[in-house]
DNA sequence: AGGAATCTTGCAATCGTTTGCAAATGAATC
DNA sequence: GATTCATTTGCAAACGATTGCAAGATTCCT
């Protein structure tokens, strides 16, 4: 038994205190150098290292944390508006995440994921900052919490939130300008001759709201009837029948759609497909946010593209300049039509 | 400036003790009502309880956790192998990472999120759990660090993991019989009338390596010749142009593919069609995992379903269970075969 | 060699909660 | 009213690392 001989040898050493009695210092000693401070001689220095690399001797963070006030972790929390379930694996905050583990990571923070429905549960920002086991916040999605978030934003600065510009606001936001991607996709969608437009998503959430505003804008100013918004959830699996509903209820009433996501853009894509409407020709489809899947439906979607890279860099940037002290403004971040072959 | 006014009237209660001196009592008495301890006198506890909401007290995680030598945090920990970018991305796993932090939600836990490149860093596992942060880990997948994380399956309970089930191995794992799943898909492709099979994907990973060995074993059991391996990356961008690169040079010589992943699958599927190959009449096409995609692509996907949401029940039921001091067997889900239109 | 200046180290308090133990209070019994 | 027993509370020692302060050890200068 080899192995369990290698294991027994080495005395268990759990405690910056165990490892100081090893080699014989204090345990302040054994912090400092373990720490890399400039005031413990090389040597000696030299030694713990060793001692630590051979024993796998970690310090406990939760202890060093207590004693710092801060603890190396970043809270990421997404609150679940009315559409509960399964938003969560909505492709785009989940690639937002992915983003958002490996910008962290870089800077060396860890990340404690948090998934609350603020309805069930009014106090779920405040919660999560006062647990003292993070050192700040971002929030991804405003949901329906504006209001929350603001409140909460005045008494606490280390939070950034992933999600919708609105003038004067007190949170520091990071997000597309929605209103604009808006902009971009009614503007493809009536230069390619469509007259008669309709937004598929909820308008409800911020972010979508605007987009919505923006397609509303640009019909006003030339003249065109409103947008007609055409509601549905976010999962795939209502929104599929809700889809179908809404296309056999307008579908040969409109010529141009928006779709708030290029998950919603696909699945309407299939549907107008089964309802034997031809995209191009017969209407227009424009997603929102370039997700894989926009190059890989048939035709390929022409969408707005949103830069999650640079949305996570963004967050982890401005929340991090925060923890040092700065105030920041919010950052938003300019759209781009992507042009496929769906409009 | 009602707010300020309303901010100042409290006292700035941030520690048990401030709060034990406005009730009036010791910081003891506190900690045991608001742990809801029945040593604590009803009325006693009932005016701690409104005096602390009233406040909106919060008790310092940090200090709990190191105290009682626990935290309520469960790490998720995903390794990266070979194939480092965009993985976590991957929306298999993105998707079980939801239903993770639903299912460790509802069951108290806080989750803590760490991508990590082992290749960059051996020590990734043990320095999560030696960290003092989290109570126990999940592995999301075993990447190529199976040999690692058996070893420190020796020393530490609290793990479990997401992946292959191999004969005898010392590590609780959960995941889809892999094998099972590859046969049934070959089987599919072979009852439709293909001969010459090839697997699409990297073979490495044990879990697509098992898969690969289920094709196989159907392949050989018929007598038909080897399953041709097709290795690509995961990531879209790369893997479209290997995809091309293969079709090229054996599209014509194959006429079953077996996809890793669904999502090579998708991407298959359109190069395919890029290059003037019918699905299902010149090669049939079967994909992995069931994901939302699966639906979607034209025509859709038959594939072997992985139940996401089980896998993350048991993950979490087995995690609790050893937690609480239980051995636990590795748990086995059954892959089902969806015949949709592609095979 | 004596003293100042500079490095290294150890000591002990601290971060905020929890909890074993014993003291104090109140209720119940004879 | 004295005694016993059960409830409630307070006290103080943990949990494990960090850090200001001061003492001890070196080095350097004159």
């Amino acid at each position: 038994m080899a192995a369990s001989e290698d294991r027994t040898a080495r005395t268990t050493v759990r405690t910056i205190t165990d490892l100081a009695r090893l080699a014989g210092v204090s345990p302040g000693t054994v912090s400092r150098a373990l720490a890399g401070k400039s005031l413990v001689n090389t040597k000696t220095r030299e030694k713990i290292e060793a001692l630590a690399r051979e024993h796998g001797f970690r310090p406990n963070q939760m202890a060093s944390g207590l004693r710092r006030q801060k603890t190396g972790v970043i809270g990421v929390v997404i609150p679940l508006g009315h559409d509960t379930r399964q938003q969560i694996s909505d492709s785009f905050f989940m690639t937002l995440l992915g983003f958002l583990a490996d910008e962290l990571t870089t800077h060396g923070y860890d990340l404690m994921l948090r998934r609350v429905v603020p309805e069930d549960d009014a106090d779920w920002l405040d919660r999560f900052i006062g647990s003292g086991m993070i050192d700040g916040v971002v929030v991804i999605g405003q949901s329906d919490q504006f209001e929350r978030i603001e409140e909460v934003a005045d008494g606490y600065r280390s939070m950034v939130v992933w999600g919708n510009h609105q003038e004067g606001q007190r949170h520091c936001v990071v997000g597309t300008d929605n209103r604009l991607g808006g902009r971009l996709a009614a503007e493809r969608l009536i230069a390619g001759g469509a007259r008669r437009l309709a937004f598929l998503g909820d308008t409800g959430p911020m972010e979508f709201a605007a987009r919505f505003a923006g397609a509303q804008d640009v019909a006003a100013r030339m003249g065109l009837p409103d947008v007609q918004p055409l509601a549905t959830h976010l999962s795939p699996d209502r929104a599929s029948e809700e889809i179908a509903g809404h296309l056999a209820q307008h579908g040969r009433s409109i010529d141009g759609i928006f779709a708030a996501t290029d998950t919603l853009a696909a699945l309407c894509l299939t549907e107008l497909r089964a309802q034997g409407l031809s995209v191009p020709d017969d209407v227009k489809l424009v997603g929102f946010d370039d997700l894989p899947i926009a190059r890989q439906t048939i035709p390929p979607l022409t969408t707005v593209r949103q830069d999650i890279a640079a949305g996570a860099r963004g967050l982890v940037d401005l929340l991090l300049r925060r923890l040092g002290g700065e105030t920041t403004e919010s950052l938003v971040l300019p759209p781009e039509l992507v042009v496929r072959e769906t409009a």
